[in-house]
DNA sequence: CATATGTTTCTTATGTATAAAAAACGGGGG
DNA sequence: CCCCCGTTTTTTATACATAAGAAACATATG
């Protein structure tokens, strides 16, 4: 909201709550909350059917980050660090009551992302005695890279059946310049590459959507996203022949020949296997 | 503990709470509370130190079976007969108070149940705006069985590598056994397949442990243990089919040629997949 | 001292209550 | 009749409370 106000002049009246309800992606009643609450801090003033301006928000007038996270996001937070930070070791038996004390958060919370967080194949449930977590192995890291290998393989063979009208041939081609872009600033910016990454596998499984595939790149996401969240070793180096390798695919794909585009997917799959190995252990 | 002491004499000794734990796999907790429903119901009579029998327990005297079950089995099960009674077609909103209002249980456990059965691709949460139902649908089939093909190919495959001296041999060759016997006896017994073809299939991707795949066997066997449920249609016949596709794959399997393996694999799963469908539409 | 049972403590499973958000309802003005 | 806003209802998100079960500790007995 304070975004929106700032496009703004001062005196100006604000859209109405339903414009702003759209624009916004909220409801109506979170809406008129945020409003009550720029009303109490004399931002805007509220006169019958309508709401002005009255001085520009500052940014400090924001809600603290946290207060703006779910309890659950929180959580999923707390529990990776927890997890990557090495406070876990394969085996380790993970207590409920135990974490949400840890967490300060209520264990019914606590409860709902294990379960949540067991797609991930990290942890694992026994009946009425808690959870084990699995630990994150070579051996997790192999299993995840033959499913993926397996998956990307086979998004990849079907891209070359694409015919030439298709849509997904110019997305290839703005994937290709944000990878250049990139890789033209990778000093600056190679911390950026981890959201392109997820961006450019889903692209590639989306020509044929597969809900149980779709899904599987969650678990790729997480794994990547986290992980490397807390093993930055050559980061800068890995994530510029990660890129390249991507480009090459990009040339593969383009050429639709299935050897190319094989050798291309499988030769990336390998490289971005070992590093995980690498890293891991 | 009614089996256990229906082995036993009237005036005998029951073994220690130790050892009746160990053999009923519970915790002492649960043992001592049963031996005390027991003895308030003069089935046994404790005595310092040592418990005896008075009388054999009835068996109208075992809990009934709804009573014993957890809470959320049961809500698995009133879900799964709610979707496949065909209450729900595709784009259903799932209301999670209303579920908990239509079972007769917390609303807690429903968003519990929701939660885990999410991987099954069968509905969807939306961020504060509960559930939709996918629907049980030609394109879950097809997606589903797409994953099947490619995990069961790839252990199938495995299987032709395994060296003579390894025990799954011996396992398949039991297996192979309990395939006849049920083909000989079918008539009677085609109710039972269902079972086999879970330990079937299971037993095959053994070979190469991978949790993911492991984990997409429980959507299988989900989907087949519930469907067929409700879809009685022709299951006799069904089920002599797959029996007989099941012994191809073995003596494939048996072959270790490759080429055969696959064919007899590619079979079996076409025709799953076809049935499936038919019984969809 | 080993094993069995009595007792206590702790954990998970389930139920209930409240807060936050979404949706529905309804009157009023253009 | 349509849009806007005030209000009410309904739903999900989260917290807290209790019951069932598991594990640990303590004591007794041969």
């Amino acid at each position: 909201m304070i975004d929106i106000i700032r496009t703004l002049d001062l005196g100006a009246e604000l859209p109405s709550e339903n414009a702003l309800r759209a624009q916004l992606g909220v409801s109506r009643t979170t809406v008129r909350k945020v409003l009550a609450g720029m009303s109490a801090r004399g931002i805007i003033i509220s006169e019958a059917h309508r709401r002005i301006i009255r001085e520009q928000p500052r940014q400090k007038e924001r809600y603290p980050k946290k207060e703006t996270l779910a309890i659950s996001e929180q959580v999923e937070t707390s529990f990776m660090e927890w997890m990557l930070r090495g406070d876990a070791c394969p085996g380790t038996e993970i207590n409920e009551a135990e974490l949400a004390r840890k967490f300060g958060v209520a264990t019914t919370i606590v409860r709902e992302f294990l379960n949540r967080f067991q797609k991930y194949g990290l942890i694992e449930k026994r009946q009425n005695a808690g959870w084990v977590f699995k630990g994150f192995t070579a051996s997790f890291a192999l299993e995840l890279f033959e499913i993926r290998e397996m998956f990307e393989m086979r998004s990849a063979r079907l891209f070359a059946a694409l015919p030439d009208g298709s849509p997904v041939w110019k997305q290839i081609q703005s994937m290709r310049a944000a990878h250049l872009e990139l890789l033209a600033d990778i000093d600056a910016r190679f911390q950026d590459f981890s959201e392109l990454d997820s961006r450019f596998h889903r692209l590639i499984t989306a020509v044929a959507p597969n809900r149980f595939i779709e899904s599987f790149q969650d678990v790729i996401a997480m794994v990547f996203h986290y992980h490397y969240q807390w093993n930055k070793r050559d980061e800068r180096a890995r994530n510029e022949v990660a890129i390249k390798e991507h480009l090459a695919l990009i040339e593969a794909l383009e050429s639709r020949n299935i050897a190319l585009i094989d050798r291309a997917c499988r030769l990336h799959l390998t490289s971005a296997r070992e590093t995980l190995l690498h890293s891991i252990a």
